[in-house]
DNA sequence: CCTGTGATCGTCT
DNA sequence: GACGATCACAGGT
């Protein structure tokens, strides 16, 4: 019995109701990857949000169909992978729980604690090898394949590395998970 | 455990 | 020309 996969209809919904619904659902690039375990939501009317500005050539995907992918380059190292939600709002995937490739991750992060294996936005695109290549891509299709999960231990915060909006209470995670990339209090 | 800092480059001013 | 939705490492407590 193969597990469900989100739907398109799953990312068009609110934004914060999204980023809270993917904790616990399974995320895979090319079989790679493990169970989300933090998330953020950045909205349109969001001063800490790309697409704050309207539409550009960076955002481009925000502002396209929802269950696809945003992908952005981090301090010009790092990649961050983003679900895209309705018209100008996206979920940041924050953090997973290693569980599927396990070795192909340790290989391509040069890392064997499972804890720092994907444990951050970038730690994870580099574990799963998120690049470039996927933005704008179809989160229900290969590479990306989304399982639903599920969870009800969900505990929210303060976004992490944002100094507008800062105070804005929407990152979530599962609580006491030791893959989050800071602990939730 | 905690805080500070350098790396590095695309994007927008 | 400035500034990041970050990470790794160094050093002090």
């Amino acid at each position: 019995m193969q597990s469900s996969t989100l739907s398109r209809a799953f990312f068009d919904r609110e934004v914060v109701s999204v980023a809270q619904g993917l904790i616990g659902t399974v995320l895979l690039v090319d079989g790679v990857g493990g169970v989300i375990v933090e998330t953020e939501a950045y909205d349109r009317d969001d001063p800490a949000s790309h697409s704050f500005v309207g539409p550009t050539a960076r955002n481009a995907p925000m502002f396209g169909p929802p269950g696809h992918a945003y992908v952005y380059r981090s301090y010009g190292v790092h990649w961050c992978l983003n679900g895209v939600s309705r018209p100008g709002s996206a979920v940041l995937i924050r953090a997973l729980e290693p569980t599927a490739g396990i070795d192909a991750m340790k290989l391509r992060r040069s890392v064997s604690d499972l804890r720092l294996l994907c444990s951050g936005p970038g730690r994870l695109c580099q574990a799963l090898g998120v690049s470039a290549a996927h933005n704008g891509l179809a989160l229900d299709r290969a590479p990306f394949r989304i399982e639903a999960g599920g969870t009800t231990d969900v505990a929210a915060g303060p976004r992490i590395g944002i100094t507008r909006a800062a105070e804005v209470p929407w990152r979530f995670g599962l609580a006491g998970s030791p893959y989050l990339s800071r602990p939730l209090r």
